[in-house]
Formats: C-alpha cells, structure tokens, sequence
DNA sequence: ATTGAAATGATATGTTATATCATTATATAC
DNA sequence: GTATATAATGATATAACATATCATTTCAAT
C-alpha cells in the first residue's frame, strides 16, 4: 500500500499534503498512463502495460525479479532485460519511481493529478507514501544549488518505516 | 572530494551549513575515529582502520568492489565479506555513509564535530557534499512522522551533479 | 589457563543489473 | 504499398553488488 490512510492529525506545520485521496482504480491509473503516454508520443506497448499494471495492483513496491516471475505467466520468454526495459521506460515517462533505498520499484499513484516531491519509503517492506512539500522542496533545492550541485531529481527519497512494521519490531520480515 | 570548495555565496534563506572548512587530514581524522571507537568501547581494527583510511583517502565515494581490490594489496586474503563486513561495522559507527543513489560508500568528513543531516550525491561522479540544515531536516522528520511512519535514519540523501559534471555534460563519465 | 564473544577466513551462492547482437515491429517518406 | 529508418523485443552472457554459512582465530574477562 502507497500509505492510503495516513493519520492526518499530526503536526502540519507546513504546507505538505498527502494525495491518499487520490486511491484510484488501476484500471483508471492505466487509463490515465495511457493519455500520458499519448500525449507525450511515447508507446505505452503491451509489456509496459503489463509491468505497470503490475506495480498498480500490487499497491506495494516489487523488486525487479518479483516482475520478472509475475511477467512469465503472460510472457514465458521474459528475460531480465524484458523487465528493466520496461521498467526504465516507465520511470523516464514518471509512471513509477525506482526506490533507491529498498532496490525496488512502485507505481506513481498520481501521474496526472498533483506533483508529489517526497516519497517516504518504508525500508522494511517497501510501502511507500508520496507527498507534496513544494516549501520544503524548494529549500533543498537552494541548498544544493549553494552547495555547487545541480538538482537532477524532483523527487526526494526519505528512508523510514512504517507503522506496522515499526510495531512488529526490528526482526526479520 | 567532498565538496571542500563550495561558492557559498548562494541564497542562504536557511540555516544550513557547509563544513568544507573542517578539511582535516587522513592522520587527524584517523585519529579522531580512533577516539570515537575508544569512546565507544568498539574496535577499530586493522581491517576497519585500512577500510576507513581507504575511503578517507580516496578522497571520494568508492564501490565496495574497489574497496576489495585495494584491500588486496595488503591483505591478498581479502574477499567480499572481508570488505562488506568491515563497511557495515564503520556505518554502524557513524564513521562511513553508504550512499544507496550510487552503490556506493564514502568516508564522513566530519566525525567528532558538528552533526551534519544532509547528503548532496553527485550520481554522476558520486561526490559528496556533507550539510548541516536542522530546521528542514526537522520539517521533514515531522512529515515522516504527520504520514504515520517513523524515521529510521538521521540523514538524508538529496540526488544532484556536482558542477564539474554537469557541464562535462550527460555523456558516459 | 579457561572460556565466551567477537572477528576473520573461506566457500558458496543469492540478488540486482547491463552489455551485446540478432530479430521483429512500427512509423514515416517516398 | 514498399522502402527505410527507428524503436522495441528476443536471447545469451556476464557484470556488479551483497549475503549466508560454517570453520578458525583472536581477544578480553574471568
């Protein structure tokens, strides 16, 4: 789950909003992707679609070789090239974001609607909540400008973890 | 390099803080780990201290795998879990960052002085620049905690390109 | 000296990702 | 509609990153 019911009592205090209500049909996030793509002349082809919609019914982050199992039911001669072509595809038309701190990926929960900058990441099962900071995005990106660095990535990784896992303790999955 | 030369003449507008100043020696940060493992009651040992010193010397945020070919030169014994064993045991001390947008390890430059919560990765060259900012790094862990998860790390990493790369361009390194 | 815990040695294997070249599909120009 | 260039996929191999496991050694505390 992309965080859909987060506690949204806690200490604002900034502009950040969570797009939990934002919890779509896969089959309208597809279609959205597929205008996406249209627009943009790119060609959401039937392996994407099917890596996508993958990620979209998960609703959790799958690991590379996770998709590549799933893709075989459809696509017995799917390789690892199969997957990652599709999968780094998806992220260049910002289907799906790549997570760097579980080596996994999870579907954009919002292609169309508002831009997301934060994605807290849960580091033990993946879950993922995308937010949308614009006040505090725009500070790190003046700090990295003055610290001499280009932003190349409109999306910040924040590594924590969830509620669930943080009650089930530090033991093994 | 760590970033030890940043214009930091850019738009403040935040407490943040380079500390590009504390350009320390290999010797006197050596020496300061060594401390901070005394203190601590854990032990630097020959295989950390040549892992760290590595890193420290570099000058750079190296691969585990280059860390192991080093490592040979001194201990033609060495094997992966030579490397990753001593790389986990100098995180653990704070003493190394593991930066997940590279694969990559990098010494901290800052061991005993002050706390520093931000990380501006260069995913080109892997470049660090290693800053202070309490009050966004405060911000963000309440909207960590505002989207129900709890934050598991005290620094966080920000992907960029450091100048030189940027203007070498996209191109392969 | 004994002993328990920590560290290292050694082997094997698991996991993540890409390089390369051949083939097929698609869009555009003609 | 055929030619042709480009994009996408197929297929094989291998590179790059990381850990599990068990044996042995080192170290510190008794």
């Amino acid at each position: 789950m992309t965080s859909r019911t987060p506690p949204d009592s806690g200490t604002p205090q900034e502009q950040a909003h969570h797009h939990a209500a934002h919890n779509h049909s896969v089959g309208y996030q597809l279609l959205e992707a597929i205008r996406h793509c249209e627009q943009r002349g790119t060609r959401l082809t039937p392996i994407r679609q099917h890596v996508l919609t993958l990620l979209l019914e998960a609703g959790r982050s799958l690991k590379a070789y996770e998709l590549l199992e799933a893709m075989k039911q459809l696509y017995p001669q799917a390789k690892p090239p199969t997957v990652y072509r599709a999968l780094d595809f998806l992220v260049e038309e910002g289907l799906i974001h790549r997570l760097d701190a579980v080596n996994a990926w999870t579907a954009c929960q919002d292609v169309s609607g508002h831009h997301h900058d934060l994605l807290i990441v849960c580091t033990r099962c993946g879950k993922v909540a995308e937010l949308s900071a614009p006040l505090i995005s725009h500070q790190l990106h003046d700090m990295i400008q003055a610290a001499g660095f280009i932003q190349t990535t409109s999306e910040t990784e924040l590594r924590a973890m969830c509620q669930d896992c943080s009650q089930k303790g530090t033991a093994a999955p």
